[in-house]
DNA sequence: TGTACATCAGTGAACGCGCGTTCACTGATGTAC
DNA sequence: TGTACATCAGTGAACGCGCGTTCACTGATGTAC
């Protein structure tokens, strides 16, 4: 009730971007109403207006924040590492996110084809958001030509993409355990033709039922 | 207005169910209303309880439908051909699917994630549709042992459901249409390691402008 | 530092709207004789 | 085949509901002197 200081007012907002950008991610953008939001949030619908101009401004606010969430976990995780490593642990921690943990997600993925339906600026951000991703796995592509490697991470960039969301539509936890498994393999075998990779073995051909 | 033929009324269940099909794939379930549907079809939002028990139901069956006409159509397209050319023709129509054509479209790709937040039905038939594009490829990668043809193509439909998807989403057409180039290279790479593939070139470090 | 007042973060009821669905109704179709 | 009546495909207004958003209000915070 009644007036915040300014530094509680700035929570307040912070609290409601956080919480969106899970919600959003969890449960996609339509099925997610600003009441759901605002008391998740622990506050009152009328609010939300001190703080952000409409629902489809939060919305591209929580993508840019997913994003930044998901590309910093991800470049702390591989930082110092060789290129190979790194591309392993990329391809892992992507098509490692899933709805169960309490995980970091890909607004690609966990949202996908609805961006399609939003705004210009959530559009932009989400191709952002892919060409980020490909260029993080572009720039470890070291044996290639920078072209071959553009080219490269973009269709590796579909596979991870496909996979994740393949596997949350999936009605069975089987297949969707084997999708997963089954992209991570076709990855592997792109990146390290010739060997299991940099230090964990493939598993392209046997039990679906390795990743979580 | 008032009762019509048997035969009538079964028409018209057909066109609402085709309208609803074209419009739940062009805009997605969200966005479509009960009364878009009804009015594109010619009618009157009442009688569509004449037809079908609820949007869910008819959700299911335009799910079905869609991957019935998308299935119909590849197999048409590939019938006769030998293996490595029906596989590349495979790829090549389902990435060759768009919005922007009259063309007949994948609900894995078309409705993506949105899937998930449907009811069972819904998900076990886009779950197999999913497994039958799946095996639709498989069964036509004859040099593999059966574990390493579904294992392979389980990774391809990962990769071509998301380059559909990030094509859709992406704001700018030469982003889109890279998306589709790259992963239609991936995808020959890993189906023709040796040659450029069964009839066509592979194009896939140059121009990123090549397919629809 | 103390006082007077403007500001504004947050409340919660209310607004208008479009949603999926229901329902009384119409009159041609289908059926029984 | 002709007549009487039941059926039911399709109409279009209406229902209840939840949506995104607005707004009058409250009272602590911030500011001016």
């Amino acid at each position: 009730m009644m007036r915040r200081s300014r530094s509680e007012a700035a929570e307040t907002r912070e609290r409601i971007l956080s919480t969106a950008v899970k919600m959003f991610l969890d449960r996609g953008v339509a099925a997610v109403s600003m009441r759901d939001i605002m008391a998740a949030a622990g506050l009152t619908p009328g609010g939300f207006y001190r703080h952000f101009e409409s629902k489809e401004q939060l919305l591209a606010e929580a993508n840019g924040a997913a994003f930044e969430q998901l590309f910093a976990m991800m470049e702390s995780q591989i930082a110092g590492k060789p290129p190979a490593e790194a591309l392993d642990r990329i391809v892992s921690l992507y098509l490692g996110q899933s709805r169960e943990k309490g995980n970091i997600y890909c607004p690609l993925s966990m949202m996908g084809i609805e961006l399609s339906h939003c705004d210009e600026q959530v559009r932009a951000l989400a191709t952002d958001g892919y060409k980020r991703l490909a260029r993080m796995v572009a720039d470890r592509l070291t044996h290639l030509s920078k072209a071959e490697a553009a080219a490269t991470a973009s269709g590796l960039a579909s596979t991870m993409v496909g996979a994740v969301t393949l596997a949350n539509v999936t009605a069975d936890r089987a297949t969707a355990l084997s999708i997963l498994s089954n992209a991570q393999a076709l990855i592997r075998a792109r990146l390290f033709p010739a060997d299991g990779g940099p230090k964990t073995r493939a598993a392209n051909t046997r039990q679906p039922r390795r990743r979580s």
